[in-house]
DNA sequence: TTCTATTTTCAGAAAATACTGAAAATAAGA
DNA sequence: TCTTATTTTCAGTATTTTCTGAAAATAGAA
């Protein structure tokens, strides 16, 4: 009788590949709702649940995709700052792990959409009030009022997210929760 | 020589004109990258900087689209609850008008997007969570540490935007703004 | 009821987006 | 240098999403 090192959980691994795919496939809907690419989103969840980093080849398997696709997106993902690639001395091949912490993954992920959605939207609306600047109909007025409005709005959101994010640590949010009565 | 009851401001026109279509071009591709359509987010831009309701048709002429495509987009619109239908004593038509007030607008889309998005997600984490509990081995032992720090995660973001809106007033944000340093 | 203005629906077309797979480029090792 | 493992690119294809336009449904007015 061989005496193993660890137990054996072999049973359990149908149970668990069921539940791990059901996330990656679940995530992957979830994220496209909120216009990230889909297999990004299925990528990053492979990734935030796989204990080791993986390889280009190995996520193609997990999620058969192609070599083209999964390329592209962990690239992509790299971009983001959600994913690192490590290479291991001796080895060749590159691997990807993502970023575990969750709260850190939202600060990312918060930065990022400053950087490239809620600056660029503050940049239009501060150039559609300056075209519009002067006129002196009541249209001119109204969408004056609407733009100027919608740019502060945007402003104090930005200024919100930039200090939530400064931190870089969950305890502010949850003490700042008790000011929210 | 006549004598207008207002300033003649026609000169103007071009020049609002041309700034309110950037803003209409600018806010869809904006929503685009937020998941959201591109023709009902230049819809709701429309509408926002339009002070009186507008009609099916005037939707149709300003944004050169179909009759499908804009009753579709109104109808969803209004289905958030961004914009309402006012209907005109004396009058067939439908008119459309959005809600103007940029805190309101933030607060209907917040809540909205926690109950189509942010509430589903939970509920698939929850899923998971519960399918691999029990499991024993290591790898089941990291899927359920993610998970479950993802759920709290959106738990706890569900609950801060709950309060936030909850008041559907802007003066506890910025309120709260001195306390985050 | 009929007539007509208006809204709604939806099959097919168009456009946008994402994916594949193989070739080209790169770079580590011999 | 050459060989080979690996990464990168991208033209062509597939899929998804969005849009059109016309027909069907609806509802107020006569």
């Amino acid at each position: 009788m061989s005496k193993p090192a660890a137990k054996d959980h072999s049973a359990e691994a149908p149970q668990l590949h069921a539940a791990r795919d059901e996330f990656v496939t679940q995530w992957g809907a979830i994220g496209s709702a909120w216009g990230i690419n889909r297999t990004m989103a299925q990528i990053h969840a492979l990734l935030i649940i796989t204990p080791q980093a993986l390889t280009t080849d190995e996520v193609m398997d997990e999620l058969t995709i192609s070599r083209g696709n999964a390329h592209t997106n962990l690239r992509e993902l790299t971009g983001w700052g959600l994913v690192r690639s490590v290479i291991r001395k001796g080895e060749r091949k590159e691997y990807f792990e993502a970023e575990k912490d969750v709260w850190k993954m939202f600060c990312i992920i918060v930065r990022e959409r400053k950087r490239r959605e809620i600056r660029p939207a503050i940049n239009v609306l501060k150039d559609c009030i300056d075209r519009a600047d002067g006129l002196k109909s009541p249209e001119a007025a109204a969408f004056t009022k609407q733009t100027k409005a919608l740019c502060e709005f945007m402003e104090m959101t930005d200024g919100v997210l930039s200090k939530i994010v400064r931190a870089e640590q969950s305890s502010i949010v949850p003490w700042a929760l008790k000011f929210l009565k």
